[in-house]
Parts: C-alpha cells; sequence; structure tokens
DNA sequence: CTGAAAGCGCTTACAG
DNA sequence: CTGAAAGCGCTTACAG
C-alpha cells in the first residue's frame, strides 16, 4: 500500500506538507507545493489510511446500525433512511441484525466498541433493548438515537405516535359502523405493539363500546401470525366480527390471505387496516389500507440527529414523526 | 478510554504482557499474571482499540458489501447471509446502497479503500459493475467476490445457472401444453436478465416453437414493471397468450396484480411462473410458482469464500448453487 | 510557506 | 515468564 510518505518522498516535501493538503486545512500551502503534491497521489494512487487518521483524530466516521431482522419488510427502508443520509454526511454504516437476541446485540455492541464508532443507532429492541441499555448505554459514552421508543430518559429518540395512529384507525373503522373490531397484536415485549394496542382500547371506549377479551388476538407481527389469527377468530365466541386492526401490514396481509381461503370478502365480509405501510401493501389484492409510517424517514432523522450529536450540538431529546391514515381497497 | 496503557498500570505490567492475554498467543503468560490482567481488564472496561490494532496488523476484520438497492426485496436475504456468515467468521460488514449509480459505487469503493476493509462482496451490478471493475479490481489488490455473473475472469463468483434454471421454468409450462409463452425481462445491461432470456428461447425452441418477438416485453425487475408489461400484453397481435414467465417474482406480482384487475383469472386463464421466490410470493394470491434460487445461501457462500481468500486458501473461481422450481399455485 | 518530532494505541521481534 | 523499544500511518502543535 502506497503511504503518505511515498507521496511525500515523490512531491519532494515532507509528509507534513502532504497532510496539509490533504485535509484542506487553513494552513496554506503554496499553490505549486500543492499541484505536485495532488499529482503525486494521484500517479501514485494514494489513499490515506483512515485507521492511522482515526487512531489520532479519535472518531471513525463510522455508525453502527442495530435492527432486529433484515428479513422484515420494515427495517429495509430504515437502513436506507440511515444509510442515505450517513452517506450525504460523510459517514459509513455497520449493520447488525440482532435477530432480537440479547446475546447478539451484546456481541455487536462489544465489537461497535472495539471499532470505535462514532454513534449507534438502534431500532426494534424492545425487551432486549431495557436489558442492554441499562448495561451498556449507561456505562459508554458513545453518542445513541433509539428509533422507536427509548425506556432510557436521556437517550434521543425518534418515534411515530403509535397511541394516536391506532386510535384514528380504529376511529375510522368506528365512523364505519363497525362495532365488533379485533386487533392482531405485535409480541408482548413490544413497546410499539403495546402503544398500538392502547391506541385501540382508547378508541373503542370514547366511542362506548367495551373491549372484549376475545377481540384481542396475540400475534408477533409476523405473516404467519396474521395468517392464524384467522383460524382462531372463527372461535370467537357466537358473534360475527366486522372488521380487524392488524397491529402491522405483515400480519394484515396474512390475515388477508387466510380470509380469502374462508372465502370471505375483503371488505365486503370484513374490513382490514394494517399498520406501517410496507411497499407490499399496495401489491396485494385488495389493496390494504394502513397507517403510513415515514419509515425511511425514521432513518434518515435518525442518523440526522445521530450526526448533530457528534457535531456538539443540542438536539432534542424525542422527535416525533406524523403518521397518515391511507385508505385504499381493503376497509 | 481506557487503554492497555491503563491495565498495564493497574495490573503492574509491562502492556506487552497485556497484549499477550488479549491475544492469547501461544507466548506463554503465568497464570496468576494472567488472572491479575483479565481481572484489571473487566474492572477497567478494557476495550481494545481496533483501529490501533489493525495499523499494526494491516488488516481490520472489515468487509464492504455493495448491493444495489436493499429496498428490492431481493437483496434483504444476501445482506442476511453475508451477515450471519461474517459474524460466525469475525467479520463486520459497512453496507453500500448504490443504486446502480457509477458514481455512487466508485465513491463506495474509495471509502472502502480508505477504512481499509479486508475485502468487498459485489452483487447485483450489470452494466455497473464492468465499468467498475476494470478501474478498480484491475489495479487495486483488495480481495473480491462477486455474486452473479462476473465479467472478469479473475474474480471469484458465485451464482446460480439462470439458463438452466429458466429454461426449466419454461420448460414445465410447455409441458402443461402452453404454447405462446410471453416473458418479462429485467433490465437490459443485466447479465441476468440475459440469461433467463436465453434459457426462455432455448426452451422455446427446443420444443418447436419459434419464439416471437412481441412474446418478449421489456421490464426492469420491479413491480411496476410487471404490471405495465399486461397493458401491452393486450396489444399482442391477435392471438391469446396463456402463459407468463416473469424473470423475477416482483414482476410476476404486478402481472398478476394487472391480470386480476382485468378480470383474468391465474391460472385458469393465465399461467404466471416467477423467479428468485422471494418470501412474498408465498404470500400473494394465488400463491406464486416461481424458481427458488437460494439467495440466503448465495449471500453465505460469497462471504466463506471471502473468508477462504483472506485465510490464503485456493478457491473456486466459480461457484454455482442449485436452483429449483417450486410449483405452488399459479400454474 | 515548510518541516522535524511527538504521539494516537496497539503488536511483535529482541533481549534477558 | 516478562519487558523496553520500534513501528504501523497518520495529524498537529511547535519552531523556523
Amino acid at each position: 500500500m502506497v503511504t503518505i510518505k511515498d507521496v511525500a518522498k515523490h512531491a519532494k516535501v515532507s509528509i507534513t506538507t502532504v497532510s496539509r493538503v490533504l485535509n484542506k486545512t487553513e494552513h496554506s500551502v503554496s499553490p505549486e507545493t500543492k499541484e505536485r503534491v495532488l499529482n503525486s497521489i494521484r500517479e501514485l494512487g494514494f489513499y490515506p489510511n483512515a485507521m492511522a487518521r482515526g487512531l489520532h483524530l479519535n472518531r471513525t466516521k463510522t455508525i453502527g446500525l442495530i435492527i432486529q431482522d433484515i428479513s422484515n419488510p420494515y427495517y429495509p427502508s430504515i437502513v436506507r433512511g440511515v444509510e442515505d443520509s450517513a452517506q450525504e454526511l460523510g459517514y459509513t454504516v455497520i449493520l447488525a441484525n440482532a435477530y432480537r437476541s440479547r446475546d447478539r446485540t451484546t456481541k455487536y455492541l462489544n465489537v461497535f466498541r472495539e471499532k470505535r464508532v462514532d454513534g449507534i443507532i438502534f431500532t426494534g429492541g424492545g425487551v432486549v433493548k431495557d436489558a442492554v441499555e441499562e448495561n451498556f448505554f449507561e456505562h459508554t459514552h458513545i453518542a445513541t438515537v433509539v428509533i422507536g421508543k427509548s425506556c432510557n430518559v436521556k437517550i434521543p429518540t425518534v418515534q411515530v405516535n403509535n397511541v394516536q395512529a391506532a386510535w384514528e384507525a380504529c376511529e375510522h373503522l368506528l365512523k364505519l359502523g363497525h362495532k365488533r373490531i379485533v386487533t392482531i397484536t405485535g409480541p408482548e415485549e413490544s413497546t410499539t405493539a403495546i402503544d398500538r394496542l392502547e391506541g385501540y382500547n382508547q378508541a373503542l371506549i370514547h366511542h362506548g363500546i367495551t373491549p372484549k377479551d376475545e377481540w384481542v388476538i396475540q400475534g408477533n407481527f409476523e405473516f404467519e401470525s396474521g395468517y392464524k389469527a384467522i383460524e382462531r377468530l372463527s372461535e370467537v365466541g357466537g358473534e360475527k366480527i366486522t372488521a380487524i386492526f392488524a397491529q402491522n401490514d405483515m400480519m394484515a396481509i396474512g390475515a388477508m390471505k387466510a380470509l380469502e381461503e374462508k372465502g370471505l370478502k375483503v371488505p365486503e365480509d370484513i374490513a382490514v387496516i394494517g399498520f406501517d405501510n410496507i411497499p407490499l401493501s399496495s401489491f396485494v389484492t385488495p389493496t390494504l389500507s394502513t397507517v403510513t409510517v415515514p419509515i425511511y424517514e425514521l432513518g434518515r432523522t435518525s442518523m440526522k440527529i445521530l450526526s448533530d450529536i457528534l457535531a456538539g450540538h443540542e438536539v432534542s431529546r424525542i422527535t416525533t414523526l406524523p403518521t397518515k391514515l391511507t385508505l385504499r381497497g381493503s376497509d
């Protein structure tokens, strides 16, 4: 590998000078010298060693991104948002799939420390997050931003208002005249799921309907659990369910598939509303009505905030991005 | 940050000794000393600086992964495969979305050089790849593995046999009695698309059918282009098309949606076969018959091969993974 | 405007 | 078994 020394020798200057033109410092270098150095850099194909530089500057221009599972269609948009923004801001991102495993999360967090990432963006944690937060974020000084809901008061968070958005989605169903609305939930530990359930409950109560226990079907945010929820649905004591509020799109799509196989028409026999607005939701038939979460923007914004922190700027503890009810063909 | 010096002082040994217990070198350290050092490391919360280490060892245990767009459902599986394998092998992965842009690819490749990644996995390049390959891979010594089809004879490649797989898919349609089969292609530059088209042509010819120009509809691997292909389909001179071979699942799903809106039943009125077997393909109605490409394994295998190269092992130039025709409800 | 030298935090011959 | 010292490739006061 060609080093700064080689360049210096080739341009007949000191490495100090080479470093100066490299860093475009305000310390001036004569135009001729600069030209010569630039030429040498080009001719030799010199790329400054980021490790050597980082060792000195004590920063890596690298951030760590912890997501739970890239296979879940919610995450690619997050990743893309983070990455686009990172690239614009001069950062590079290390991707970590934690698979909701505390072990794997810890392992990655340690790698991040050793690699001296400048910051960490953490998403989709839930129970893992709580556990890790106290052990890690409390005792470390790596800048961190959480996408979702942070349980730690001190960590900046980028989120949407899940309670309110769920409320609006259910309110819409209620206004259409639905009185018996089932909800399919996310995993128990998920703070997101808890909030969405809360919004569902509030909306029903607000409209004078007492939510029944059997209307709440446990899911886990995956297609399969939405599909299976429908099997159990038939068992819901005697009453005819007229609408389903699935707490994410994958489950809504799973439910629609099961409904179709049972010969039930959506939305004629039963209305379905999802949550997230993943790309897939406009590809299915009927197209899925859902709550649009600005997923890409969540990613972008969190990276922006992280870079603000790293630049020493003040940032707000909580940034809430707006959601929007997107009505299509399933309600 | 606590450094090796702090640990040495705390354990009352030299940094040499600390380094030795850190690296579990064969150079022996007395059990008591080792114990003391380990304790100090734990007490002080020491994490060795990977930059300092890397500077010396001239390796980063980091690899760069270039994909085209994480939003495309094909890529998350690649990423997951690469990442799982990387994590097992002790590597960390930097993710780069190139968006099929040559500029962005070049930019990332330069970042990879500066960060001194140990290796690069390159996927989905097509035309970008050609251009970049000669400029970059020829003149650099970073170990590289290409997923797909490499235009460079020297770069190890992990791929599937697209010609043969497409052949089999079309052969299946032909055996079902279809005589007028349309194909929706990928982008013109895509070597993958070129191979799949080749397989389509060969299969038809083999069965005594001369492929007509108007049976080949240009697509670009995206949902929308599959959807739009169906509009143009009605214009295909007089004849009734009975089957569609979409060169990837997203387009197949787009086509099915358009077909449904036109009131055409799949597979009764028209059969559809896709390619890739992305998760989504089993979620749509009817479920999509398709060619299963071991996407996750492509990722895993390429990382394995990369690490073999880095370990100085011989690797085969081309690794071909098997595909499988997966018949479901659309044919 | 230019350069010699110290230092970032490690690893590894070399010496004992 | 243990340690002093050189060196990895940069940046940045400091001096001129």
